[in-house]
DNA sequence: CAGTATCCTACGAGATACTG
DNA sequence: CAGTATCTCGTAGGATACTG
């Protein structure tokens, strides 16, 4: 008799696969990027360093959780520093780091990528739901 | 009085941005990339054309939900073909487009700033959580 | 000013079953 | 073989209120 069914088969792949993915630098990174957030502090980020309410205004639309927390793991990755000035009130600044500024040419890759593309793209949409 | 407290302006400027984001080619592009499984398809069919079957077995773990999803958002944006052979069984064969290949250096790009970086990024994170 | 701490919900995504 | 059609569940992410 069949001791695996097909759906038992993929279940233990998908958990060494899942397992894999974990340790892809490449998913890694993706999953990094791809963060709602994450591009746009980068680029907010790009042009010298900022302050929290000022990352708050140019990212419109951020609520205070995201904008934090998109800090907080790019901060843990090494991308961003943090700089706390102990006045009254505090004032804390954030700024690429030489391995956030190394991360810059991939992401204006993309970003150079999709604009030139954007309208095929586009095209085929169109085309593809009119049928 | 205040007619508009912090919050209504704040849920203004997110409604305009969410319209601005969904504008933004780059946005629309990570959103695409980085979705768990299209990295994967993509790369599966860099070697050449590959089956349905072909695909659900190297890449393990999708679903077929999730695979089915993926190649029609591909498909709809024109980066892969879908080829059906009317025979008996079907058979079908997706293939990347040229809109597809010219997308495959940007990922590639990304797959080497994540490897040759992922060792400052795991450095960076054990540093942060041991304080 | 620069955050925590909670609560809540819409949606992504897997499991399962069925089909031309 | 190559898919659809449903159901369910976890969680990312937003709203809201409070703080050093």
């Amino acid at each position: 008799m069949a001791t695996q069914t097909a759906a038992q088969r993929r279940e233990e792949a998908r958990i060494a696969y899942d397992a894999y993915l974990a340790e892809c630098p490449a998913r890694q990174l993706l999953d990094r990027i791809s963060d709602k957030w994450v591009s746009l502090v980068l680029n907010a980020l790009a042009g010298g360093p900022q302050r929290y309410s000022d990352l708050s205004r140019v990212i419109a639309g951020v609520s205070q959780k995201m904008l934090t927390q998109t800090l907080r793991n790019l901060e843990r990755d090494g991308l961003v520093s943090r700089a706390v000035t102990p006045s009254v009130p505090v004032r804390v600044d954030y700024a690429l780091t030489g391995l956030g500024e190394s991360l810059l040419p991939v992401v204006q890759a993309a970003k150079a990528w999709a604009e030139s593309h954007i309208d095929e793209i586009h095209v085929a949409r169109t085309a593809y739901d009119h049928r």
